[in-house]
RNA sequence: GGUUCCGUAGCUCAGUUGGAUAGAGCAACAGCCUUCUAAGCUGUGGGUCGCGCGUUCGAAUCGCGCCGGAAUCACCA
């Protein structure tokens, strides 16, 4: 890469110069602004402490020096402390020449080290998916792409929450109410189905209550008083102690569910490597604390129950064993990651779970680091903001859930009606059509999540749906079908290419090119931010710029046969890199649109 | 109250390890389809980067203190 050896040349310059050392990364190199001639700049004012100079001299003995040494740069300007470097036209040729026939450019081979692995979705058994799960999934996918892109070998895992008092709560309404009903008899999508039932059972004993405090009882003895959550507390009892028929149903209404999210992931485009179950793991959670507690690094209360204490942390004393003897989410959680550093061994463990959860993770690890695992320090959480509504906060209660198959439907509806609109699949097979308007509508849905920091708590407005114009997923996916197909008229044979070294590249040229130059870079930074709304954000700069030259430079008109071929080469490695970003993001891009 | 995160144009969001005159899209207005895809392009208007102080050649970015919002601090998951 030249930007090392501009790196090089000015460390050596300093020492030279001015007899001082200086690290590589207190060198300042950028991309030169738009308004200033130049590729790369360096920012001088670091040095001017060695050089006893003013910013502009000492930018002017590093740039003479500079061009003196490194081949590729064949100009300098100085702008105040700026020194602003120009490479020469050869080496983006040479650039485009090597790259462009490279389909791996920018990608970095998967080392055979320890696997990363990274958990999300992570869904509850007794709904279905919803818009915060969208982000969730979204998120985990795009950063495990990117992380194989990055060279890590990436193993997906999901984490079935399949077992405690909420599940019960479904299983027992449809005990009572449902008559039987099946995903076959009714047609309804398993976790759909079964997420009727968990909200009768709210509504039911909601009812109950409302009777109780009408009868003169107040809020709390109501809730305890409840038959029906008597019920369901007793039916836990039951599929604990392994009661047949109570683990026959619940296997069943499982399998509804599974078979449910299975078409909802599909639709999606993520899959996993393994599936974990929290019936499989929260025994074994359990014996990591018994153990704990037996060697005086948990402490057990009067009452039996099992506590760290971490207030020597800064933080709380943390339940891990009920009075009763049962776990709770902690102790399932600590059961999990010791079951998988047993299947896996990896490197480090990624869990994508929504920051209102923050604090279980820090606790997560420091319960871990104070049990002696060593690998408590592989668990890393990868945070992500809520999707907020214009009314506020998603509540399933009030009804105000976003469902995820609804808006994916919905997306897809939107893509096709908008495509018809503009008459764009007249010629296409109802196969062809149907496809691409799948592509479309989640391209739209996805690049809309994914190109927010994960951070922040994101706005999701369902009354003005997601737009299709401006820095969207199908303005990319129609910049990539585009430049397809003008590959396909201009006849372009990239094997065939030969790039005339006398072409004289133009600044929009130079702007894609620098562009494309930068994607190993920006696919490392997002593996390390572990943010695919830096890809997301480069992805559409690159398009828009792309957009821009080619309105202004007709590509296929141009007479000069040179000059046409250097167009067609840009444009085709301009595609290459938009499908490959859209790819780690999770996202199809197809060839007509 | 403690801890963590957020606050940038009317709205949704970018803004690189501190760097040059803070950028896009949407919305509004004015242009561009006889030429290769108008889901596009060009132009205009729109800013006390929540407020204040500090650090320095330089702060949207770092530190401290306020103000506003969110999450969390459960024998829920």
């Amino acid at each position: 890469m030249i930007e090392d050896k501009i790196i090089e040349a000015c460390i050596a310059a300093v020492k030279q110069l001015y007899g001082q050392d200086v690290q590589a990364d207190a060198v300042q190199l950028q991309k030169t602004r738009k308004e200033f001639e130049g590729d790369l700049t360096v920012v001088v004012f670091p040095f001017t402490k060695a050089s006893r100079k003013g910013p502009e001299p000492t930018a002017q003995e590093i740039g003479e020096y500079i061009i003196a040494q490194v081949p590729e740069i064949c100009k300098y300007g100085i702008v105040k402390g700026f020194l602003n470097l120009v490479v020469k036209p050869e080496y983006w040729l040479e650039f485009l020449r090597q790259q462009n026939k490279n389909p791996n450019f920018g990608i970095v081979a998967s080392s055979a080290s320890k696997p990363w692995l990274i958990e999300f979705s992570s869904p509850n058994t007794n709904k279905p998916l919803h818009l915060g799960h969208i982000r969730n999934n979204l998120l985990g996918w795009s950063v495990s792409k990117i992380l194989e892109a990055d060279g890590k070998n990436v193993i997906r895992v999901n984490l079935v929450n399949d077992r405690g008092i909420h599940i019960c709560k479904s299983m027992l309404a449809w005990k009572k109410w449902g008559n039987g009903e099946s995903p076959e008899g009714s047609g309804k999508k398993g976790d759909h189905l079964v997420g009727e039932y968990y909200v009768l059972f709210d509504k039911e004993y909601k009812k109950e209550i409302a009777a109780l405090v009408a009868s003169g009882l107040n809020e709390e003895e109501a809730q305890k008083q409840s038959s029906i959550m008597q019920e369901a507390q007793k039916l836990l009892r039951l599929w604990e102690s392994g009661d047949e028929e109570t683990l026959k149903l619940w296997k069943m209404m499982n399998a509804w569910v599974y078979a449910g999210f299975d078409l909802t992931y599909q639709t999606m485009g993520i899959a996993f490597e393994k599936t974990y179950y929290e019936s499989n793991t929260y025994l074994l959670g359990k014996e990591i604390v018994e153990k704990g507690e037996a060697q005086h690094l948990l402490k057990r209360k009067e009452d039996g129950s099992v506590w760290a204490d971490l207030t020597d942390d800064g933080l709380d004393e943390k339940l891990l064993l009920r009075s009763d003897g049962t776990s709770v989410y902690m102790t399932q959680d600590l059961g999990t990651a010791r079951l998988r550093v047993d299947d896996f061994n990896p490197e480090r463990m990624l869990y994508v779970v929504g920051n209102e959860q923050n604090y279980h993770f820090t606790v997560l690890k420091k319960v871990l680091a104070r049990l002696g695992f060593p690998w408590a320090e592989a668990i890393h959480h990868v945070s992500y903001g809520m999707v907020e509504l214009p009314e506020g906060k998603m509540k399933s209660r009030e009804g105000t859930v976003v469902d995820a198959d609804d808006l994916m439907d919905e997306m897809k509806t939107t893509a096709q009606r908008m495509t018809e609109e503009l008459g764009k699949t007249a010629d296409f097979t109802p196969e062809e059509a149907d496809r691409l308007y799948h592509m479309i509508g989640m391209g739209a849905l996805k690049y809309f999540i994914l190109k927010v920091d994960p951070e922040k708590n994101m706005l999701f407005n369902p009354e003005e749906s997601i737009d299709f114009d401006g820095n969207t997923g199908p303005f990319i996916q129609y910049t990539h079908a585009r430049i397809c197909s003008l590959i396909k008229r201009g006849g372009f044979d990239i094997e065939k290419s030969s790039l005339s070294p006398q072409i004289v590249i133009c600044d929009e040229e130079r702007d894609i090119l620098r562009l494309c130059h930068d994607f190993p870079v920006i696919i490392h930074k997002a593996a390390l931010e572990l943010s695919p709304a830096q890809i997301a954000n480069y992805t559409y700069e690159l398009t828009r710029t792309y957009n821009t030259f080619y309105q202004k430079i007709p590509v296929l008109k141009e007479n000069d046969e040179a000059i046409r071929h250097f167009r067609l080469a840009l444009s085709a490695f301009t595609g290459h890199i938009i499908k490959e970003c859209m790819c780690l993001l999770g996202i199809e891009v197809p060839e007509r649109m």
